[in-house]
DNA sequence: ATGAAAGCGCTAACAG
DNA sequence: CTGTTAGCGCTTTCAT
């Protein structure tokens, strides 16, 4: 990499000083330079092909104009369509995000934050939220960083948050199934140290709880994948009293509990109807085709990092709410209950009264 | 977000110049120090939550210790792994990624490339090879840019390339049908200015050839997607003569010509087998599950970020070519040909002879 | 083994 | 409107 042209040599070539060169080149000081003036300048970085040194101009700024993002693991397809509503965010206004995966483990989390912290961040976006052990969200907090928590909070830190209604969206896909006859519902709730996953309990179980005669039942699986999912559905189905209808915590716990079902001999939805939770990419293309909740996660990716820059600027944040409205998504893995003799039948002495 | 602690905040709270605080805190010049000093400065460092500032480190080096990565999106699920894996050989090295979508946008790439030039990164791992119009790739050669393209080359431009063995995990698929008694077999290849797509096609022509009886035909899609995927093989359905198998240029491809199969009311694999390629996530998961053949994603973004370090150290690059192996990787989306009834039957007079 | 001094490339007062 | 000056925080000679 050769060594590159400075404001020096464009401050040369153009016959004025680097500061009248910085002026210049700088959109909003642009107008305390002649015209003329800037013509030239402009002709002449571009006939150098003058790049800026963001390093130089932040050291100077004390602004990185960089974002640090943190999430559990890009490969989990919920993370993609967020990082891209950041980034759409970010760029058009001179940010760039620097992106840190943790896969759930804290001290990966505190040495990505101590090194996105190293290269002078302008603020986070943290979409680790958990409830319990919260070193680096608490840490950043008390060091009074600015930060702003995606889809899932951090307990007590107040900072702002940006989340997806998650209750109205298992609300909705309770009624759903309960006008498809189903009385006897499952929900493979996620870790419920996560706040997400605590919401989206709490709601299945106040929703079902507010309709009578449905009988609403909560797992906890041990982590938000197909094979926790998987594993939670075939410890209830050997369990003996079989749902005719599971709501996974999300798409990955719906999908795990469909690979059980297939295992068990049971289809979906002519035996069990199955709803996820975010339609992440493909959920349309499983076999049957998913039935969800949809997330807007590109535009809560979009937010947080409208909500960021906005508190940045001002250099000062209140805990603000964000919720984004959701939607369920009928595909093809829900249907009409079965009429009660396997599911209902199967041993469990369900009440038919509220 | 306060003001930030110094070297010279380390400084003089240890007694020490900041030149020794610099030595001692880092490990290839903390032998230039007294143990006892060190250790004084370490904890003072400790003591005040000093967090070095790497802008400032990096203008004094001319070092940004980061890597620019250009893909074209992210929610395409064939690049998180990719990612994960440049990441994971960086970190520990002590490099940050910066990550670019291009959305296959040549303004958009040209941008995404000034952007991480003025961030001064050490040097580019390149996803978005095309042939063609290779504005941006041609423009870092020539400004004598280290870079590494991954998966795809650029044509003419000899940077060091890392990609899979994709002649062979076609030749691989090719077999498999073959095996299953296919003779008519019908590759949607991906936009033919893409390394990827002519290699595979190619391969995909010359397997079929060495085979005699083997009828291989090929169709371009007009871009990687699922649509692009399900358009094509709507093409060739309602053209009348169906192959009794399909490769698809990737999974996508795949997926749509599963997709358009399902509307022209055709099984899988009974009446038609179909295979992917780089078995991205899910590809297991849809129905029926893909047979694929799998590209090590993962450890291709490793090696690309290994070479780029190596070359950066080198302060050079050769135009090595690295070649990592695939495997086909067989499901259920792939079976016994038809009895030539139904597709080789249908209108089309294929010889039999090689 | 440590200190002094210079400077990476830039922007932001302050003059003029 | 433009030039001068200073300094962001760090590393790296060069002295001592």
């Amino acid at each position: 990499m050769t060594k590159r042209t400075t404001i020096d040599d464009v401050a040369k070539l153009a016959n004025v000083h680097k500061a009248t060169v910085s002026r210049a080149l700088n959109t909003l000081t642009e107008h305390q330079v002649s015209a003329e003036t800037a013509k030239r300048v402009k002709r002449a970085a571009r006939q150098l092909g003058y790049v800026p040194n963001v390093m130089a101009r932040g050291l100077r700024t004390s602004l990185s104009m960089t974002i640090g993002v943190i999430i559990p693991d890009l490969t989990n397809p919920f993370f993609p369509p967020i990082i891209r509503g950041i980034e759409n965010y970010l760029q058009p206004r001179g940010y760039t995000a620097l992106l840190a995966n943790t896969d759930g483990d804290d001290a990966i989390e505190v040495a990505s934050f101590e090194s996105l912290l190293e290269r002078r961040v302008d603020g986070f976006i943290l979409a680790t939220g958990r409830h319990g052990d919260q070193s680096v969200v608490a840490q950043a907090y008390e060091a009074n960083v600015l930060a702003v928590m995606l889809n899932r909070d951090a307990g007590s830190i107040p900072y702002p948050l940006v989340t997806g209604d998650d209750a109205s969206g298992i609300a909705a896909a309770v009624d759903h199934l309960v006008e498809l006859g189903h009385r006897d519902i499952l929900h493979i709730a996620g870790p419920l140290n996560l706040s997400t996953s605590i919401v989206r309990s709490d709601a299945f179980t106040a929703s079902c709880g507010a309709i009578r005669g449905v009988r609403g039942r909560v797992v906890e699986a041990e982590s938000l994948s197909i094979e926790a999912g998987q594993k939670s559905m075939n410890d209830v189905l050997s369990g003996g009293t079989g749902p005719t209808a599971v709501i996974g915590g999300n798409d990955l716990l719906a999908l795990g509990a469909l690979r059980s079902m297939k295992s068990h001999g049971l289809r979906c939805p002519e035996d069990v109807s199955v709803i996820g939770f975010n339609d992440m990419i493909f959920a349309e293309d499983f076999a049957p085709s998913l039935t969800t909740v949809r997330v807007p996660t590109f535009d809560m990716g979009a937010e947080a990092a409208r909500l960021l820059l906005r508190n940045i600027q001002a250099g000062a944040q209140e805990p603000v709410r964000i919720t984004l409205p959701v939607s369920l998504i009928v595909r093809s893995s829900t249907g009409p209950a079965r009429v009660a003799q396997n599911a209902q039948g199967r041993g469990s002495s369900v009440p038919m009264g509220g």
